[in-house]
DNA sequence: TTGATTTATATCGTGCTCGATTTAATAGCA
DNA sequence: TGCTATTAAATCGAGCACGATATAAATCAA
């Protein structure tokens, strides 16, 4: 197969040849695989990221969500209060630093894990694809974000 | 360096092994590149994106534009009834087909494309990569999107 | 031709996302 | 101490995105 030459202005314009489209438009696919499997849940796919971070780790401020997942506190806040509302995580007031506010998993956000154990690999059998590939092109597109975030 | 192993349940739960993380944190990071650029435009980006879509091809319905962004008509309605008030495209529904909507540049929106004609080289540089490894990873996305969306 | 079905777009409600700003608390300093 | 600066979270407004539904036009079938 010939290389397609994508250095001309022209080329440059082309949505096809844009990578941000592909990432853009591939997020998306992403979100409808998952939608299936999150509405067992009562989760959006964001609100899942949030669930999966506390699983890794309890007990955690806004801010430090955040910061892992690249969010603003504009995006969080209501997020969390609608997990707080579905009684699976708990909101806080520091009590050293009351400007924080400490987000624990509450007993039912914890079980939930158990339930969300099948999602990952209902995603990885939805890529069809192997997972050292997986998590080859994974590492390939941190690395961009590395890149872009600069 | 050591393979990291992804296979177990406890693994497969990390959000550093999240392939759609790095999709959805990458896409949030395209973004925030790209809104500079894009306010010289007084576009968003998915409002550039469109218009990059009529550059191409002008005069589609808003099905075909869904089609080409794989975007719903509930997300491109009000969409184009901003870039519409913008003075970018004017939307006339079709003579013989009343039932769709023809989206076409106006002189301004058309002119647009030359004051746009800096942003692509902007965020290539912005990533700092290649263009043949930009092709390459673009490539690989947008196989997995299509995988994805099977 | 009429009635049912399909198609194209628009509308509505919910939720995500950001930037700009606000509020409140802490930290730093004269 | 008391004043200023910084920090953490929340609030607000604009825009994106979807699913479900509505509306209206075109197509199909009897």
């Amino acid at each position: 197969m010939a290389k397609t030459d994508t250095s001309s202005p022209e080329e440059l314009m082309k949505l096809d040849n844009f990578l941000c489209f592909a990432i853009y438009s591939a997020n998306h696919a992403f979100t409808r695989v998952y939608k299936p499997l999150l509405d067992e849940l009562d989760l959006t796919y964001p609100q899942y990221l949030v669930m999966v971070v506390l699983w890794e780790k309890d007990d955690q401020t806004v801010g430090s969500l955040g910061e892992r997942l690249f969010l603003e506190s504009s995006t969080l806040t209501p997020m969390l209060k609608r997990l707080e509302a579905m009684g699976y995580i708990s909101r806080v007031r520091d009590r050293a630093d009351e400007r924080q506010v400490r987000v624990c998993l509450t007993e039912t956000g914890l079980t939930l894990k158990e339930k969300a154990s099948a999602v990952p690999r209902g995603i990885i059998e939805a890529t069809g694809m192997e997972p050292a590939e997986i998590g080859r092109l994974k590492q390939e597109v941190a690395a961009l974000r590395t890149l872009l975030l600069r």
